[in-house]
RNA sequence: GCUGCUGUAGCUCAGGGGUAGAGCGCGUCCUUGGUAAGGACGAGGUCGUGGGUUCAAUUCCCACCAGCAGCUCCA
């Protein structure tokens, strides 16, 4: 007698052995249509699975626990995709093929390049399998019976895989009937029941993957393909990638006239002046940010000695992102971080303790010389500006001293509506300085305030700086796209390299402690993601054009340039359309440029010394005295509101 | 840096071994208008750069440059 036990309680005999997919059949045949595998015990395995013994099942459907069968319809799409690439190229190696996020993909060895053309072939294949509805059938094998017959078939990828595999059998899947020579691949399972039950998938692209992620070894294809339960969540999540394409900040970035890249430089933008525009707001804001937290603003050069960089570790650290010249017969570097110079400051003349905390804040223009693969728009560049600031203080001001800027990038993001915040502590990786025992007091001390502020956070070992540990900021979009914006990096290593002091109360000369950190990060990446964020819909402070004048027709004109000229008086930035257009197509054109305020003035307006506001984003409008709009406007830009006021 | 793809008008893109196309934008004219494109006409391009094949290359081949996607990287 075997006793099976469902999650309600409820418990079932059966006197002989059964398959999971025949409990769920015991249960309802609606269930055993639906189930895709079963939890035994807390494994999840096939439904084709038998059960010899008492224990506990549940039954995984699209309904009882979506994450999990959807995870299991990608796993069994990626045999699908594999087989159907293993009909079209018999020759194709299959390497490896994981679940994503939102898909699956699989790597193959194959010389013949795959391109975008063939993945309706792919997909027309795939199609096919599945109309087959084959069975996904296990079988497994002891160890060393399954390495002969890998070695045999000669798949070096699969007797690596089979290699790093652990316990002493391995499991294969073929798709079909094991006699036959039906598909077959090497996997741990499980596998929803049939090639039917895979869901709707489409193959999305196809990119170079190094095996193992080793840049050494040889370049695969990774084929990746996106499924979802059916087909209306698929082209959901098709749709949302449209939408996060219009919010590209490439795109919105020159539609808007904010930056452009030119290859005279790449990895190095231009700004222009509708970019310089948002830029300058943000660094208003960031000053007047700092100013209250009592901060001091330095600037130091970009190029300096490279003996500096000897002395600082970088040479010996970060020697290949680092551009060099010569000058005078003199080697220099183009610098890569702000921190050098703002210790040169520091050592300029002697210190106390009541000095402390020194808060030196440094928007400094940095060089790195990244892959040019890896170069992306403003995310990733050659040159950014990072809005930099080094803390010296005692070792007993670390907590609280930690515990502010944590407060002020909080109020930062806040501005900006992005508070869903995540923090993740980094420890000490391989290539480091300092000494152990400096690396464990700088870690207590961020984990202590970190406690402090009661805050969670996720640890991330080995993730550290060369110089000191950190606690890095994740921020969510309104895409949900996760960020890391600021970071707060402990260092007590670049005081001992520069010899820094302070005179104690004992009047003998101590070791100060630092701290780097940023809000931002690089304040043209942050840039680029509130373009995306806003989808180029900026709040009213930081929009390049707030408003913009629109006459009915020449006859208004008069009014129109006398109105534009009273809202660049009240220091906003404003326009006017007086071209020979309807105003639709003023309208549209203002809508085109995500203009915040849309101003129309005709001869009822002129009458009453007012504006009929259009707001971006609203087809409705309000007409209100030219002084009133002025008024609310700038209350809005004052109070750096996220949403247009007027709305 | 690696793999694959792409590079044609200011922008988005079509085309194709024999002197280059559309829409938008821009200019001029008509029009003087009430909330997401009024109408007509017109100007704009050594088809990324350099080699090669060919009677002939923007088109085919090679190299380089830049961009895109992914990998590695992001100290």
């Amino acid at each position: 007698m075997i006793n099976i036990k469902l999650p309600d309680g409820k418990i079932m005999e059966f006197d002989a052995p059964v398959s999971a997919l025949a409990v769920a059949e015991a249960i309802g045949p609606g269930l055993a249509r639906v189930a895709l595998a079963a939890r035994i015990d807390g494994h999840l395995v096939d439904l084709s699975h038998t059960i010899t013994a008492d224990c506990d099942i549940e039954l995984i459907t699209a309904k009882s626990n979506p994450e999990l069968a959807l995870e299991l319809m990608r796993h069994s799409c990626a045999h699908v995709m594999a087989e159907a690439i293993c009909e079209i190229y018999p020759e194709a190696q299959l390497v490896y093929g994981p679940t994503v996020e939102n898909g699956f993909y699989y790597d193959i060895d194959l010389d013949q390049p795959i391109t975008p053309d063939d993945f309706s072939e792919i997909e027309k294949e795939m199609k096919r399998i599945v109309a087959e509805a084959k069975p996904f059938v296990r079988y497994e094998m002891s160890l060393e019976e399954a390495m002969a017959k890998l070695h045999k078939e000669g798949n070096c990828y699969k007797v690596e895989n089979a290699n790093r595999a652990k316990g002493d059998k391995l499991s294969f899947y073929v798709s079909g009937d094991p006699k036959d020579d039906d598909f077959e691949d090497l996997c741990l399972g499980p596998h929803v029941p049939t090639t039917k039950h895979v869901g709707a998938f489409k193959v999305m692209n196809v990119a170079g993957a190094y095996f193992h992620g080793d840049a050494s070894q040889k370049m695969l294809q990774r084929i990746y393909a996106t499924s979802f339960a059916d087909k209306k969540e698929l082209k959901q999540y098709l749709f949302q990638l449209e939408e996060a394409k219009k919010r590209d900040h490439r795109v919105i970035g020159k539609q808007l006239e904010l930056f452009t890249f030119h290859e005279e430089g790449p990895g190095f933008p231009f700004l222009h002046a509708n970019g310089m525009v948002i830029w300058n707001e943000l660094m208003d804001y960031w000053r007047q940010l700092h100013n209250e937290a009592a901060y001091t603003e330095i600037r130091t050069p970009i190029i300096l000695n490279e003996n500096l960089w000897h002395k600082s570790g970088h040479w010996d650290n970060y020697k290949d992102n680092m551009y060099f010249t010569t000058i005078d017969d003199g080697a220099y570097a183009v610098k890569p971080m702000n921190c050098p110079g703002g210790c040169l400051v520091y050592g300029s003349r002697p210190h106390s303790y009541k000095e402390f905390p020194i808060r030196m804040a440094e928007l400094g223009l940095v060089h790195r010389h990244e892959a040019s693969g890896t170069l992306h728009g403003l995310m990733r560049l050659r040159q950014f500006t990072q809005d930099d600031a080094h803390i010296f203080m005692l070792p007993e001001q670390i907590e609280s001293e930690v515990v502010g800027v944590i407060d002020l990038i909080f109020k930062a993001y806040n501005t900006f509506g992005l508070t869903d915040c995540h923090l993740e502590l980094s420890t000490k990786p391989a290539k480091a300085i300092g000494t152990d025992e400096m690396w464990d007091k700088a870690t207590s001390a961020l984990e202590g305030a970190l406690k402090t502020k009661g805050v969670d956070y996720k640890v991330n070992p080995g993730d550290g700086a060369f110089y000191g540990p950190k606690i890095d900021f994740h921020v969510r979009d309104c895409l949900g796209r996760s960020w890391q914006l600021g970071t707060i990096q402990l260092d007590f290593a670049l005081p001992e390299r520069f010899d820094l002091n302070y005179t104690d109360n004992t009047n003998t000369d101590q070791r100060p402690v630092m701290i780097h950190r940023v809000v931002f990060g690089a304040v043209e990446r942050f840039m680029a993601i509130l373009i995306e964020h806003y989808a180029g819909n900026f709040p009213l402070w930081l929009s390049p054009e707030q408003a913009r004048v629109m006459p009915i027709s020449e006859k208004t004109n008069d009014f129109g340039y006398e109105v534009l000229k009273r809202l660049e008086k009240a220091g906003l930035r404003a326009s006017i359309d007086a071209a020979d257009d309807k105003v639709n197509a003023k309208i549209k054109r203002a809508h085109g440029l995500k203009i915040p305020y849309m101003l129309v003035t005709g001869p009822a307006e002129k009458e009453t010394d007012s504006v009929a506001v259009r707001i971006r984003g609203c087809n409705q409008q309000k007409t209100m005295k030219v002084d009133e709009f002025i008024a609310l406007a700038n209350k809005e830009i004052t109070q750096r509101q996220n949403n247009l006021a007027l709305a």
